[in-house]
DNA sequence: TTGTATGCGTTATCAG
DNA sequence: CTGATAACGCATACAA
């Protein structure tokens, strides 16, 4: 039905050629066009309404103003999924469409989404990972700009979330509200494997230097490296029997969830018998009452980082090698009620 | 870098013309070439990695093998994002690319997307909500190929949750379960609104017909238009001071969650003391204990679907009008341990 | 059976 | 300043 309107269309309308009005269009430094032939062109596109074909141009320029995004599973996850969200609202800024595909950890569907995008001539790839871990690629990507969001792949930039400055802060915050004999509940040794994660190492890190930078040990600690309610029934079930502290500090909100139902259980107060600080603020951190106090992962600003990044790389601005191989992104302590201020 | 292989390299190699290699790669009907000829063309392509370039045969032939999925909000929401998981494993399945956009409600995002996908020559459109809806589209996509998850839009094709079905299906399973005396929280006569939602009437209608079927009427009823966990919270301290009942039907996996929470304060178990039936299947209803038994909301099968009713469209073989407007798709009853046998 | 010529819509080069 | 002309990589009608 609606044909479309092409460059010869309004080349036809006005009496110039296509290639004039190709360059009014593309307004091409160098060439200086009248104004008035300009102006004549500009108005008859408007008003047939013309949009250049993106695919025509980029078999001519090689450059498609596309971007490939493939993950493992974000889409699947609870909050991850914001990140495609990040990189969406970045590349409609720039007038980039985005291409998307999802592996669930299949290499042979990874290497399927980089040839079906190559063949689709994307200007960059952008690779997402539900859990930030090292991962390995294929070398089917030379060449192509590329940026890792919430992962590290050898050789590539890194978009992450720090996750030792947020250990620092979460510390510091139960510190400064009079907190002194704390616990912690989801140390694991298995967590420093860079291929299971890279960055709780850093979280754990974090929490410990703010701990001693305060002059401060756990009082008590369970150790665990599955982060589920579970592990915060167990743990919090061990923590009150001594019941010798003020404060818990759980590696992420599904262990805090699991806290809350023991103390609820227990007819314990939080905030008022005992503070919970968490990390990762999902969509449960916000559900429980009170609602947790907890660092968030800031998915929504690492996947537009990513885009901005790799945007700049894509226009020659700036080279990976240029700067450190990470780019940090602070995570915000999301301020609610389960810690009490001991003034 | 890597230079592209394409048609002229390996008709260089083998001898042959571009058009007959294209041919062969293609197996055309009609024009049989001999098989030596074939076999020495596919031999040499697969040693050369061809792969063809999409955007120029899709410029040549005006299709492109790429659909757009464009979405109020679903990449930012709990659960829904399993839509997009669907869609992109539908387009894998048949070599298509997805091009993605999300407009977070803004019809100027909403026009911007369709105007970049048209750009880029796709071959048709899924346009997903976050909540089933109706909505306007813009006039924008003549003649292109629609289908609508999880909402309605006048005059196209909707895939959609059996909602009716679901609600007859939770009444079933708790008679079935020797219930009767059964409360339900969450009618509101706001949720009638088709604007508000396109499916929350059949949910709370299949419920209804449900209970007629079975001779029943509910003991209470707690009306509320906001399905949060405090509508649950006041629910459920409403209707455990009555305490006559043995089952409540929450509308919502939240507010079954502020149902659990009332109970636990109460000293009361879930499912001996009272039974928990809901819908939706967030992942919160695996968190809580005991897990929820609740009717999923498929959303992974609704994507999934609607990416291979608009491939059925795009070839030809299937016609909106073909068939009724909507697609149904049934949501499962995930059996976990809120609801007691009474047998 | 295979090759040649042509066009898809752009942009870039180079004359005019 | 502007307009032919070629080329991007592929598919196809037609000629050989």
């Amino acid at each position: 039905m609606n044909k479309r309107i092409t460059l010869a269309d309004i080349a036809a309308r006005t009496g110039f050629s296509a290639s004039t009005v190709s360059m009014v269009l593309n307004n091409r430094p160098g060439s200086r066009i009248p104004e008035a032939t300009a102006e004549r062109v500009r108005a008859i596109a408007e008003e047939l309404g013309y949009a250049p074909d993106r695919t025509a141009r980029g078999l001519r320029t090689g450059r498609s103003e596309a971007l490939g995004f493939i993950s493992d599973e974000v889409t699947i996850t609870r909050y991850a999924s914001a990140m495609v969200r990040g990189i969406l609202d970045a590349a409609e800024a720039c007038n980039h469409a985005v291409l998307m595909a999802e592996t669930d950890n299949h290499p042979r569907r990874l290497e399927n989404a980089i040839r079906l995008m190559r063949t689709r001539h994307i200007d960059g790839i952008i690779v997402g990972l539900m859990r930030a871990r090292q991962v390995d690629l294929p070398a089917g990507l030379g060449g192509l700009p590329v940026i890792i969001v919430n992962g590290k792949v050898d050789g590539y930039h890194a978009v992450l979330p720090d996750e030792y400055q947020a250990g620092l802060d979460a510390v510091n915050y139960l510190v400064a509200h009079g907190h002194r004999r704390i616990a912690f509940i989801g140390r694991a040794a298995v967590h420093l494997d860079p291929r299971v994660s890279w960055t709780i190492g850093r979280r754990i890190s974090g929490i410990d230097t703010g701990m001693a930078n305060a002059g401060l040990s756990f009082v008590h600690e369970v150790e665990g490296s599955d982060w589920e309610p579970e592990l915060g029934y167990r743990g919090a079930a061990e923590i009150f029997d001594r019941g010798d502290i003020t404060a818990i500090i759980t590696a992420n909100d599904r262990i805090a969830f699991g806290v809350y139902g023991v103390a609820q259980a227990r007819g314990l107060s939080i905030p008022d018998d005992m503070s919970v600080l968490s990390f990762d603020d999902e969509q449960l951190a916000s559900y429980v009452r009170p609602q947790v106090t907890t660092m968030r992962l800031p998915y929504l600003d690492m996947g537009q980082i990513a885009a901005e990044l790799l945007f700049k790389q894509i226009a020659g601005e700036w080279c990976p090698t240029d700067s450190a191989e990470e780019t940090l992104v602070r995570m915000p302590l999301v301020e609610r009620s389960s810690v009490a201020d001991l003034g």
